[in-house]
DNA sequence: TTTCCTAATTGACATACATCAATTGATTTC
DNA sequence: GAAATCAATTGATGTATGTCAATTAGGAAA
């Protein structure tokens, strides 16, 4: 098997047959970027969601004052892509940029629908995934809603173990919303 | 036909059998709640999922300083439950009030096992359904990383239109993060 | 090692928003 | 219609966080 990493995952959440793993396997392809490189930019037409076999990325997007927001990290055994942009036929105005050297899978959102059609168990698997996210971005959600800096900080330490070692601080305070001073402040009150 | 407005909705999404749409119809249950009273409250063990013929509802927590905050607000056509509780098998800390007299139709996470095995295209109809509920929080996270409440305020004008003519000021300035004095403001601030 | 460059920290000050208290306005109830 | 209740608004003040500028620390390159 060409990519055993992916094949254990889907493994992890639903029960494909030999045949729905060979087809997967059949679907994907490598990438692998250096750091500091772009999977997608601004206006691409978008065509592929990506599983990450190594390294480290994050998804953002820039306001109309030029400012970054980060609204996601993608490490080992994460689905990257822009299912907006797909999803509603949009040009994409997210930027997803390698923060390690990594090395990817990608599937075309043409082979996905091909997939589902053949391998219904996919359907469930990109279900449970999503609604997985869905209920980490609520807890993201209630944490912006009810805690200050310092707390937040902690609890994305926590949920994002190791992460907090691999991207610098200030990437980690665009994604908590909050200044590098700031967060720099929490982190030493932390200390003591 | 006993519930035709949740049929309609399947089909904007999926193209179901009359067989699945018959499936669906024989595990749904009516319930009608006056408005203030809760459908949900912690402790509970969970075990529906909540379709709205019509009414307004909101799902909030409460945190340790006995604040609430309000995550997601449903009207005709929403689906409202807790995932995260019956997903990870954990007591719900979820409250679901309703805001007006509403009528809802129910399923039973037991009976949703069921359909998704006899009628596969309820696993696409609820993945892509999720998927939409996905991009509209990210949306809403990208909105409080980006936005001051102004900006925010006119985006869940525009994002739930008529929303904010049914439910109290009070309550939109929970869900935006912001005191209803700060809302207050930003309000008056427009009309000028 | 030394130099260079970027990240992280620290300090001083500005600002958006929260909080508290009081008032006005709107709805409901008798 | 008057009283009572609750929501919305307004004003005064406090605080967390942002912003700007300067300094220190750490890692990469020579």
């Amino acid at each position: 098997m060409k990519y055993p990493v992916i094949a254990e995952h889907v493994k992890r959440y639903v029960s494909p047959k030999p045949k729905d793993i060979e087809l997967l396997q059949s679907f994907l392809n490598e990438v692998s970027m250096d750091k500091g490189t772009f999977l997608l930019q601004p206006g691409t037409h978008v065509k592929h969601e990506y599983f990450v076999v190594e390294g480290c990325l994050k998804a953002y997007y820039l306001d109309e004052n030029g400012s970054s927001h980060i609204i996601q990290f993608a490490v080992e055994d994460w689905w990257i892509g822009d299912f907006d942009a797909y999803f509603n036929e949009i040009p994409s105005r997210l930027y997803i940029e390698s923060i390690e050297n990594s090395r990817l899978l990608s599937i075309s959102y043409e082979k996905l629908q091909i997939l589902y059609e053949k391998s219904p168990v996919y359907e469930r698997y990109f279900r449970l995934l999503i609604t997985n996210a869905f209920i980490s971005q609520r807890k993201r959600i209630l944490s912006t809603l009810e805690k200050d800096t310092k707390a937040r900080y902690l609890e994305f330490c926590t949920s994002y173990p190791n992460i907090e070692n691999r991207v610098p601080n200030y990437d980690i305070a665009n994604y908590l919303g909050v200044s590098p001073e700031n967060l720099s402040r929490a982190r030493r009150s932390l200390k003591s």
